[in-house]
RNA sequence: GCGCGGUUAGCUCAGUUGGUAGAGCAUCCCCUUGACGUGGGGAGGGUCAGAGGUUCGAGUCCUCUAUCGCGCACCA
């Protein structure tokens, strides 16, 4: 018996060895994969594409559970013989990205604004290349068995080109356009967001009642209305009655007399305060539509930094917060505040990322028609051509795409790929490069960038060298996408939208969403609670092994899993269990060759059947997406049949007399030991191979078949 | 407003096509000197949120109620 099997194992010392026997093996690489048992090659592809991190900062318990998942599914579908191809990469990110270097800015008391924008470019480039490589190294160290040759970063030019020649293709589609119209704008970014990148929180706030000539309008803001001139009631609203659309009405109002003119539309609720409102188009969604239906004009009152315009009069110049009480203040003393309700609860859009309000601005960007990409993809799915795990998520997916609108996809960011777009005058052209003449003929270049989920949508046929290479004709369509359930609208809904849209194809037919990794408590981990518990230390303090087993069992898809310091514990106590077990098997076992055809004695044959139905339903399992039930079934069988009651009858068995019955029940142990090493192997891979090279010289268990059941 | 979930043992959660309720942790008792104390054996503990229905049979399917939560959305 090795040696090493009489001190406990040692996961630090051992993993990154076996990591690298792993990598110089090529095994990593679907092109230098063994042949099948029968001799023939591999053909079956089976292709997951790795959500890219973000390249801003150091792996986390999210992306331990990626980690974990992806490489279990790849590796038992290496083991069951097909063509496995695994594709990291790295995402730079965008806007994300460019968010936290501004706080890194922030601290060293810089700012991004008046910084020369290829400076900036370039100092978040290196900011990123260096997490990039760092992330990589952790990767390595939880196991994951991906192609690092084929590794993919987003800004690659091939990538870029794939991204470049969609949005021309949509241009030439018209289903992308450029349009004048409300976005998100977040004053502190100063740059537009998606609605997806806007959160809603609930406010109290004071809801002011104004005397608005003959009616009372109500308002939470009253800082945007310096300009009101349009008064707007639904057409049906008797009280109102005598007035008739376009009447012109002189009022009083905040900097003095203005004319008001009358506008009859159906979005003013009758059941809403007094049924009564003005609208500030520039500065709200709803007011913009009934302006653009009524072909009124626009006018900014607040600017891109929050501050109001010299529209505002004495007020211009203040921030918002500040106006607000003197504007109220000046209404009251005009005799025009009518009344204030203090405790009005309404919900106010924010930017995700710093919790500002979003203050909708009026801009000319770029907008996906994505409804016309929308339509072939909830077709598919009700076609039942994608599987969710969980399943509800169908729905959710379907709703969402029913109801979708235009996306907005350029962002005042230099932190993106920039949107090849020239401008002359009125003219347009799409192109990365200016139409012939150059820009000294009067092309400007856009200069905003792509939502990052724009290309981000593009990665699985980005990222196999799509439309030509031969990786795109053999790995695409992928098998799964597996990633967390909050980037089912961000990412994989744009995923399959665009891969549908390029390659006539799905880009996958399975999806399966984790869910969040929360603390113990079931509260989401953050760095201000200081709950964070860190993939990496719990890797070193208790081996990556016991990680992945915590980080699977009793995680079910979507779901929010919790992870803790005992639990993963308890798995390191299993390690230990397998590592005595075999301590176990081969000192009983000296001597004795592994028969495969063996035949054993009657209760060895119960205790086979018995084992095979373990690894029946366990291999059912996988197939099926439940790794939570077949990490648990491996558990209890390896722990509580095999080591408890099968070990302990061995030993009494061994003392006995029975010559055939011991043979018998060695070769079983030795079977049972091997075959459980196969089937542990994508659960817990360092320990298995370990175990496997001292048992087995000669071969890697990274490759060795699974069994055929 | 639209949409989606959860409610099962003290705690955290499984429960796959309907077939006598499970695991881990916690609690209590006992055992064990060599595969492993990172151990072993055992015990207690649940009218599966409530009501109704379908069925030979419901934690599982249907309807309603209660309650907690999540997502999406341009409500002055």
């Amino acid at each position: 018996m090795p040696e090493k099997f009489l001190k406990p194992y040692d996961s630090a010392a051992a993993e990154p060895l076996i990591y690298q026997k792993w990598a110089e093996s090529g095994y990593f690489a679907p092109e230098n994969l063994p042949n099948l048992p029968d001799g023939s090659p591999r053909t079956e592809p089976y292709t997951i594409i790795m959500p890219p991190p973000n390249a801003n900062g150091s792996l986390h318990a999210g992306h331990a559970v990626f980690v974990t998942i992806e490489d279990l599914l790849i590796r038992y579908n290496r083991m069951k013989g097909k063509k496995t191809l695994w594709l990291p990469g790295a995402d730079h990110a965008g806007f994300e990205t460019q968010v936290v270097y501004e706080k890194k800015l922030e601290k060293e008391g810089r700012t991004r604004f008046g910084m020369d924008p290829g400076v900036l470019r370039n100092e978040i480039l290196q900011f990123t290349m260096a997490n990039k490589s760092f992330m990589e190294g952790q990767m390595r160290q939880l196991g994951a068995s991906c192609d690092w040759n084929r590794e993919k970063f987003t800004l690659e030019p091939d990538v870029i080109r794939t991204v470049y020649d969609t949005f021309k293709k949509l241009y030439a589609d018209g289903l992308v356009y450029r349009g004048k119209r409300i976005v998100n704008w977040c004053s502190k970014h100063q740059t537009s967001l998606s609605n997806l990148e806007t959160e809603r929180v609930s406010r109290t706030d004071p809801f002011y009642y104004f005397k608005y000539g003959p009616f009372t309008i109500g308002t939470v803001r009253p800082e945007t209305k310096f300009a009101d001139k349009y008064v707007v009631m639904h057409p049906d609203d008797v009280r109102y009655a005598q007035y008739k659309e376009g009447d012109k009405i002189e009022i009083e109002w905040i900097n003095g007399p203005i004319t008001a003119t009358v506008i009859k539309d159906e979005a003013s609720d009758p059941e809403m305060g007094s049924g009564v409102m003005t609208i500030t188009p520039w500065h709200s969604g709803v007011d913009f539509d009934i302006a653009k239906r009524h072909n009124l004009g626009l006018e900014q009152i607040i600017d891109e930094r929050g501050k109001l315009l010299p529209v505002a009069g004495e007020f211009a110049g203040m921030s918002i917060k500040e106006a607000r009480p003197l504007i109220v203040e000046k209404l009251k003393s005009k005799g025009l505040l009518e009344k204030i309700d203090e405790k009005y609860v309404h919900e106010v859009p924010v930017c995700y990322k710093c919790g500002r309000e979003i203050e909708p601005q009026v801009k000319e960007q770029w907008f996906v028609k994505i409804k016309s990409l929308a339509e072939p993809v909830i077709k598919a799915i009700e076609a039942g051509e994608v599987t969710f795990y969980p399943e509800h998520y169908k729905k959710i997916l379907l709703n969402w795409l029913t109801n979708i609108e235009d996306w907005n996809i350029s962002r005042q960011i230099i932190w993106g790929i920039p949107i090849p777009v020239w401008y002359k005058g009125s003219d347009i052209f799409v192109g990365e490069n200016p139409p012939a003449g150059g820009a000294g003929e009067g092309w400007g270049r856009d200069p905003d960038t792509f939502d990052t989920w724009f290309s981000s949508g593009q990665w699985p046929f980005a990222t196999l060298g799509f439309p030509d290479s031969q990786d795109y004709k053999t790995f695409y369509p992928t098998q799964v996408m597996e990633t967390g359930g909050d980037l089912i609208f961000f990412w994989v809904s744009r995923m399959l939208m665009l891969g549908l849209y390029r390659t006539g194809k799905l880009p996958f037919n399975t999806v399966y969403l984790h869910g969040m990794v929360v603390a113990k408590d079931g509260t989401k981990m953050s760095k201000s609670k200081g709950n964070v518990i860190s993939p990496l230390e719990m890797s070193e303090k208790y081996g990556t092994d016991a990680l992945r087993m915590g980080l699977i069992i009793g995680n079910t898809p979507g779901t929010p899993t919790a992870l803790y310091d005992d639990k993963i514990k308890a798995y390191k106590h299993f390690a230990n269990k397998i590592w005595n077990i075999t301590r176990f098997v081969l000192e009983n076992t000296q001597g004795v060759t592994p028969n495969p055809v063996y035949n054993f004695n009657a209760a060895d044959t119960d205790l086979l059947a018995e084992f095979i139905l373990v690894a029946k339903d366990v291999t059912a399992d996988i197939e099926n997406y439940r790794f939570y039930l077949a990490g648990e079934k491996l558990y209890q069988y390896v722990w509580h049949r095999l080591a408890d009651t099968i070990l302990e009858e061995s030993k009494t068995l061994f003392k006995g007399a029975d010559e055939a019955a011991i043979q018998s029940r060695k070769q079983f142990l030795l079977y049972v030991l091997r075959t459980s090493l196969v089937l542990l192997h994508p659960f817990m891979p360092f320990i298995t191979e370990e175990i496997w090279s001292s048992i087995q010289s000669g071969s890697m268990l990274i490759v060795e078949p699974w069994p055929n059941l």
